[in-house]
DNA sequence: CAGCGGCGTTAGGAGTCCGTCAGGACGGTC
DNA sequence: GACCGTCCTGACGGACTCCTAACGCCGCTG
């Protein structure tokens, strides 16, 4: 269920908006001002975030700053002016989308679509990933072992969903600890190492000596298909 | 046509570099002096610049500086001493490969257009790298060799990169013991002789005999691709 | 021919990073 | 209020990386 992150001051629009990604099936959570939006994001982890450029307390470009700091979840910019500066100004600093209000809740639904699909190209191109033994199914949510099905906790799944999309990429621990915990977990490499212990354990053959979770000493950790 | 600019306060040297290069298609533009080499280059954008460093009014560091300023252009430089002091110094203020007086044609003909060939693609990164039998992915950040995987430590790594990243540039042991080492490691070139060895014996065929990862003595490395 | 400086190579110890285990805190469910 | 799963912290061997020192080699110089 993908995860959207509404943020809007204005109650009737968040509710709208609510409502109706609610009944396409998406996993929806609201803010109402820049701030809390920067926690929200950061806790849960949103796959793609809608954003309205008025808010109370922040200044769009700051609330996208804010995210760009640690993430690249996609966001789509919800403006109240026609006027095309802002709309400039929001793609500058590092908006994907743009929808001025008021706004077609069709044409929404279908930027929305797009952003996710977009930014999700390996899962789209990979959905299920087959390994010696065991098949991951992004998409699905689902592993198998054997024929028999393995439990992964979600910061589990987010971490080995981070490796599998870049197939034989390397991770930096910077880039994976900012993308499956948040903005002010660099440092907390123990954990990093707790949770690759945990998924060689579940998925490899040999957890002591894995064959497609694999450490790059001093550097980051890499999947290899 | 490739605009090259000489720089050289003997007249005999300027015409003789001129004549040679207008037979060979360059287009040719010549100054005295420092001041009036940076007039020329800003009015007239030269694609490569040869520089003399015995110049009356300034310092060949301080031109290279004046040029670093604001443009890329590879400089090749030329020296009348054979004491290597001032081509160090020339080459870590920025410039990209050197030839002493008395010179060869042939060789700075060569050394130019390579300079030139190298500057092309400006601007464009190259995250992979093709050798012979070894593929360097910058970004993945791997490298295979006939088909295996090769491991690379993280200091390995910024070695290589900080070389790749030159092609056919020469790299002063100052220059790449401040970028892997960081400043305060401008002495310890036993340590980056010990690297250079480990990434030739790693990537070269035969390390005893290098063609890629060359060493030009008293002054630094270099990357041949 | 001896001396010298730069380069390449080897070996060893110090320091850092990694994998693993156990224990406690937090939040949600019944 | 008790239970359970999940998450985080700290500590400990072990593996890896890094740096230093020393030696042999080569080209150059006096």
């Amino acid at each position: 269920m993908t995860r959207v992150l509404v943020v809007d001051d204005e109650p009737a629009i968040a509710r709208a908006l609510t409502i109706n990604l609610r009944a396409r099936g998406y996993d929806v959570r609201t803010a109402p001002d820049g701030a809390r939006a920067l926690a929200e994001a950061a806790s849960h982890k949103p796959e793609v975030v809608v954003l309205d450029l008025g808010l109370p307390d922040m200044d769009g470009r700051e609330v996208i700053a804010g995210l760009r700091g640690w993430t690249g979840v996609p966001v789509l910019v919800l403006s109240g002016r026609s006027d095309s500066l802002d709309k400039v100004e929001a793609l500058d600093a590092g908006a994907d989308d743009y929808v001025t209000k008021p706004f077609e809740m069709d044409e929404l639904l279908a930027r929305l679509r797009e952003l996710v699909r977009r930014a999700a190209p390996s899962g789209a191109e990979l959905p299920v990933v087959e390994l010696e033994s065991v098949t991951v199914d992004l998409a699905a949510r689902r592993v198998t072992r054997d024929g028999d099905d393995v439990h992964l906790t979600p910061t589990e799944w987010h971490l080995l969903e981070e490796l599998l999309r870049h197939p034989g990429r390397l991770q930096t621990q910077a880039r994976l600890l900012a993308e499956v915990w948040g903005p002010g977990y660099e440092t907390a490499q123990g954990n990093l190492r707790l949770y690759v212990g945990q998924l060689r354990k579940k998925l490899e053959r040999e957890p002591a000596r894995p064959r497609h979770l694999l450490t790059e000493p001093g550097m980051g950790y890499r999947f290899e298909p």
